[in-house]
DNA sequence: TTTTATATTTGCAATGATTTCAGAAATGAA
DNA sequence: TTCATTTCTGAAATCATTGCAAATATAAAA
């Protein structure tokens, strides 16, 4: 759990003015690795705050994802999540649960690559789909 | 360049019966390597076939997609794209043109994945994105 | 070949996640 | 406080994708 105040800096940090709604969305996403969608966001906070608009959740973790502080998941073609944890790591897919996991990744793992030669990588995403261990055990 | 009647007995092999929609959007993604939308490959076949419907195109890569003909791309998030060489490779989005380019990839390049003891692995996929080579040269 | 059943295609309407937009509210500076 | 700017809001619009029911094509049976 990470501060209020240090979620504060870092998002004036990144050029965000930390509004009321900004920061309680920042913060979810921050603390909560369960990689949500926005609407899921917006029935956590609406109650909290006094009132949210989910398009202010919309808006807002597009700006998040367009200045770096939160990764946006396109795991599942259906929706789109968001992850607040930035660091190079995979995420697996449940094909039975649906749930979405982390999984540690090799920081060098862009060797497994060939021709990469001339090109800018400035984000990478592997997904990976399937059974999950809890799945597999209940069949 | 493959023949007609291979594409066929592969339709054929997959338990799906070769019409000639399906013939015709299949033998498409099998030779373009554009990773082609519905909609462009609509827009290709619209005017080689009598008629076509975007439904059927739709259906059909659907079709294609769950018998593990095709694979389906969520590499751009606001539209899915399809690829008709289903081997494992990576794919580069570039941010400036919009390209999709195939790039090779280790087979064994799931090594670099920690903890996927216990996990059932279907399918992977490694998404990068950023500026590729003919652009970086044009700025 | 004709009939019958089944599979496939079609076009339009519906869906639903996401975005746009214009006005309202909040914020910061003077 | 006043003014200017930024942010938020809610409703309406967008657009890729899907559902559905009718039309067509194909295969099997007679």
């Amino acid at each position: 759990m990470i501060a209020r105040s240090e979620l504060k800096k870092e998002l004036i940090n990144a050029g965000i003015r930390p509004s009321v709604q900004r920061l309680a969305i920042y913060e979810y996403v921050k603390s909560h690795h369960t990689h949500p969608t926005a609407d899921v966001v917006y029935d956590a906070l609406r109650d909290v705050l006094g009132s949210l608009s989910l398009t202010t959740v919309y808006n807002t973790l597009k700006l998040f994802v367009d200045a770096g502080l939160v990764q946006l998941l396109t795991i599942d073609d259906t929706f789109r999540c968001f992850d607040g944890d930035t660091s190079s790591h995979a995420h697996f897919r449940c094909d039975s649960c649906g749930r979405i996991v982390d999984l540690k990744i090799k920081s060098d793992f862009l060797a497994m690559v060939d021709g990469l030669g001339g090109f800018e990588i400035k984000e990478a995403q592997l997904y990976l789909k399937g059974i999950c261990p809890i799945c597999k055990r209940k069949n």
